[in-house]
RNA sequence: GGGCUGGUAGCUCAGGCGGUAGAGUGUUGCCUUCGCAAGGCAGAGGCCGCGGGUUCAAAUCCCGCCCAGUCCA
């Protein structure tokens, strides 16, 4: 245990109340943390200075950088720039995993300090109830990695750090009360303090030194002292303020109240806020409870309390969200309906319907600039971002409205429906239907049922309801070989132009040859696989594939090869790499980088790379973009690109260490997506793009030739596809296209200038013919009616005609409704020579049981076909005309037994 | 990545268990009116998203694709 703590006079108690260590300076029977201890300093700061967000993250960063910390910039909040197993930066933290918590890569500076806005939306239905959720907060957080050749501070210093910070900023010392406590999150795990003063807890210290397996804990070669302080609960504790809301973001909560007209009872907040941080709220029925106890210790009743605090909760959601969507959209986050996309959307649909609660007039966009105006003073780059965020920003707004009123129509009609079927509330599946399917939350169905006096029934666990529909998903777990082989030698790195190699064949696995080194290049970042052969002593073995497996390269060949190759083990062979294919794929690889570029040049610096394959005839590139790229657009991406071709510029690749890297060019290295390992290969295309990329690349870009965009997809919402061809195959789409139009106006025999309007006259034309075609089977039906009108024969009381004669389907249909319609028949059947036949009945013949469907179906089975209809309609066809008299027959034989 | 909706007239949408493509609105002409608002009558306007399949017959059923919406991880 820690020498610290008597140093600084702190001594080891138990909590009388909930039974953890505790360390203290002072006399004490709890831990100091809720719900131990009250919040003690609502109305009474703890310190004597008042510490606004910006000024409290400044005395941290520099406290630190006193004591011999280098401050490190925040990371964005969009953690894929550099890791994809999470979305958001949930905590300091992750700004180093897993490449230097694994040890893998030296931390960009040991020790150092960084203030990280963080994101967590486990708890959002908290935010702005309990005075101290929030989707957003800044951790501060001073780290050090400890390794074998280099230890920088443990335990000990990392305690006197946090007693001398808050110490530093005017708290009490005495106050301080640091329980022990276990920490365990994201594989890792360490004992930790949670430090706590007048009942909150401002900071926790983790010690990491455990990696956690199935099989236990295990020893982990870096040992990280991880902090996290909350320098949102830091304003707070120095302010005193009812909520923490007031103090990390007063100002655009005060602007917020006024523009709603928003008034407060601060006796009612402070209470709200005190109760709350005696309970773990996790859930509705929590709420439910902390309201019932705040009403019950202001005495009053809850749905009075509701009222009361239902606005303010309101300003300080929209508060915390747009401060949260800030970072978000400004860091990279396009809303979208999937992935961080999702989450970006889900907390701007939340803003907007607080908004709407608050009936203020004006838009997010309005709301948006007193945010960024407050944040610009620690963050510039956001406030830089303005006019993107606001594009989003209005573009999602109508994209709400318009499902919002889509959303209320469905509601209406759904509702319609059940009262017209005698219910009297809204089945489940309905409510799931239009949540899941439609996305009308059930609030916004509660409030449309009232208004159309139908009980719209929402069970309180309707979330779980809904999520109880998504049955589990299962994931494959691929089994991962190992195989235990020295690296593969990656040679095509040294000179790209080279095609033939010697190596020496070092193994073999199933049908794969493992060499010391290769040429080829084994698939790996959206560029497929070389493809070519070995040389055997003048025996030829194709190589089919060639892939990664860690370090090694498999390169895959026939199962009746592998004999071929087995007695040279050892020995040295031949290899030959396709240059046709390596060529091609090298300048769609080139392509890709350069398209980027072009895109950012068009669209906007929020293009980044989704995902990219490339082909020998066409390549693809997936690029986030919040709206479709118009074909203008795509023009001017397709010849910026081909302009940057004909620049013939360098194409620079060089290998550095992550670090490094990352400092001199930023995140947008990944552009490509996240690469492993401590050293990172750097493809420079000079002035132009810069990306962490294994691919092999042109020496220069005009070396691609030609670049074609071929199409754009929508693959997802905030995602564009582009599909391209280079080089070669560039030409062969350029060509293929022409032959097209080359056809399509043969077709036609006309000019392929002329095309566009001769279609155009010729749709147009075929369009009039259709409905004149239409008019003339009309006036053929009723000449045709002339025809045989007078061949009627009377079966009792009915008007019958059963006849054969020449029309097409249209023409008979017409003429058979027309003769039963007016009456001139009752029962009309007609046949032409090809056995298609219809037959009508009239009301009267309805009337006495006639179904012209089953008749139909019988006379036309006859013919070897099928048929059937309504009894007032009926058509079929027969395949054997020479049948014909015989169904016509067996129509008279049932119109006997009718009358 | 997975699931669920939807795509029908210029617009808003019915219809859909296979059997003559509909309404409202807008539009055009005529009637009523000094004129307008309004009303009455008549008409024009549809590759029923695209491509396959099943069937005597597909807007309808099946498969694929495109487009839009939405929920979840």
């Amino acid at each position: 245990m820690s020498e610290q703590f008597n140093k600084l006079g702190y001594t080891k108690k138990t909590c009388i109340t909930c039974g953890k260590d505790f360390w203290t300076a002072v006399d004490r029977q709890t831990c100091g943390d809720a719900p131990c201890d009250e919040y003690e300093f609502i109305g009474n700061p703890a310190t004597q200075k008042k510490y606004d967000l910006h000024s409290i993250q400044k005395t941290f960063l520099d406290f630190f950088s006193d004591n011999d910390h280098t401050p490190i910039s925040r990371y964005p909040v969009l953690a894929k720039r550099w890791r994809d197993d999470v979305f958001l930066v949930g905590a300091s933290i992750y700004d180093f995993q897993p490449w230097v918590t694994s040890g893998m890569v030296e931390p960009p500076a040991n020790p150092l300090v960084v203030a990280q806005p963080s994101i967590r939306l486990n708890d959002v239905d908290n935010v702005g109830r309990t005075g101290r959720h929030m989707t957003c907060f800044t951790m501060g957080g001073h780290h050090a990695f400890n390794s074998n050749k280099n230890h920088v501070y443990w335990e000990d210093e990392t305690i006197k750090y946090c007693h001398d910070f808050i110490k530093h900023i005017g708290i009490n010392p005495m106050e301080i009360t640091f329980i022990e406590s276990w920490w365990e999150g994201g594989g890792n795990a360490g004992p930790c303090y949670e430090i706590c003063v007048r009942g909150v807890e401002l900071a926790t210290l983790v010690f990491i030194k455990y990696r956690t397996t199935p099989q236990g804990l295990k020893d982990i070669p870096l040992k990280i002292v991880d902090t996290g302080y909350g320098l949102e609960r830091f304003a707070w504790i120095s302010q005193g303020t009812a909520t923490a809301y007031e103090a990390a973001f007063g100002p655009v909560v005060d602007q917020l109240k006024k523009m709603a007209h928003v008034k407060v009872d601060e006796q009612i907040l402070a209470e709200n806020a005190r109760v709350a941080g005696m309970m773990d709220i996790e859930d509705i029925a929590d709420l439910k409870e902390l309201r019932s106890k705040v009403a019950g210790k202001l005495d009053i009743p809850v749905e009075e309390l509701i009222d009361a605090t239902k606005p303010i909760e309101s300003v300080y959601i929209i508060a915390d969200h747009t401060r949260c969507l800030a970072f978000m959209l400004a860091d990279g986050v396009v809303p979208s309906n999937i992935k961080d996309g999702y989450l970006a959307r889900l907390i701007l649909r939340r803003t907007i319907r607080f908004m709407k609660e608050l009936q203020l007039e004006e838009s997010l966009e309005d709301i948006m600039k007193i945010q960024l105006d407050y944040l610009k003073k620690s963050y510039p780059e956001i406030k830089q971002n303005q006019e993107h965020i606001n594009n989003i920003i209005n573009l999602e707004e109508k994209r709400y409205y318009k499902t919002v009123r889509k959303g209320k129509k469905l509601v209406k009609k759904t509702i319609n429906y059940l009262k017209k079927d005698g219910k009297d509330k809204i089945p489940l599946e309905s409510l799931i239907t239009l949540y899941d399917s439609h996305g009308i939350p059930p609030e916004s169905i509660d409030e449309i049922s009232k208004q159309e006096n139908f009980d719209a029934n929402i069970p309180d666990n309707f979330y779980t309801l809904v999520a109880a529909e998504h049955s589990e998903e299962i994931t494959a777990e691929k089994g991962e070989v190992e195989l235990d082989y020295p690296a593969t030698e990656l040679l095509f790195y040294d000179d790209l132009s080279k095609y033939e190699f010697e190596a020496r064949v070092i193994g073999i696995y199933k049908n794969n040859i493992i060499l010391d080194g290769t040429l080829f290049y084994p698939e790996g970042g959206g560029q497929p696989s070389d493809i070519g052969s070995f040389d055997i002593r003048g025996e030829k073995v194709e190589v089919l594939r060639a892939d990664k497996l860690g370090d090694i390269v498999l390169h895959q060949v026939k199962e009746q090869d592998i004999q071929k190759v087995n007695p040279y083990q050892g020995q040295i062979i031949k290899g030959h790499v396709d240059p046709f294919r390596r060529k091609i794929l090298t300048q769609n690889h080139t392509s890709t980088h350069l398209i980027i570029a072009a895109a950012r040049k068009v669209l906007g610096d929020h293009i980044w790379q989704a995902g990219a394959q490339k082909g020998v005839h066409k390549s693809r590139i997936d690029i986030s973009h919040y709206k479709r790229i118009t074909p203008q657009e795509l023009q001017e991406i397709e010849l910026l690109a081909n302009k940057l071709v004909m620049d013939n510029i360098n194409v620079n690749t060089f290998w550095l260490e992550r670090t490094m890297a990352e400092k001199k060019y930023g995140f947008i290295l990944y552009q490509g997506g996240v690469v492993p390992g401590m050293n990172i290969r750097t493809v420079e295309i000079e002035g132009t793009d810069v990306q962490a990329c294994g691919g092999t690349h042109c020496n220069q870009t005009g070396d691609i030739g030609l670049i074609k965009i071929n199409r754009t997809e929508r693959i997802q919402d905030g995602v564009e596809r582009i599909e391209f061809s280079a080089g070669e195959s560039a030409i062969k789409s350029i060509q293929n296209n022409d032959n097209i139009l080359k056809e399509s106006s043969g077709v036609f025999k006309v000019d392929v200038e002329q095309l566009p309007q001769t279609c155009e006259r010729f749709f147009t034309e075929w369009k009039s013919f259709k409905n004149e075609i239409n008019r003339l089977k009309n006036e053929i039906a009723s000449l045709k009616i002339q025809e045989i009108i007078n061949q009627t024969e009377t079966f009792g009381e009915l008007i019958v005609l059963n006849k054969q004669m020449e029309a097409d389907m249209g023409e008979l249909v017409k003429i058979v409704s027309n003769l039963t319609e007016t009456g001139k028949a009752d029962i009309a059947v007609i046949v032409n020579n090809e056995g298609k036949i219809v037959g009508g009945a009239s009301p009267k013949a309805l009337h006495k049981g006639v179904k012209m469907g089953e008749v139909i179906k019988k006379a036309a089975s006859i013919m070897g076909g099928g048929g059937g209809g309504k009894p007032n309609l009926a058509q079929g066809a027969g395949r054997d005309a020479t049948k014909i008299p015989e169904a016509l027959g067996a129509i008279s034989k049932y119109l006997e037994n009718i009358k």
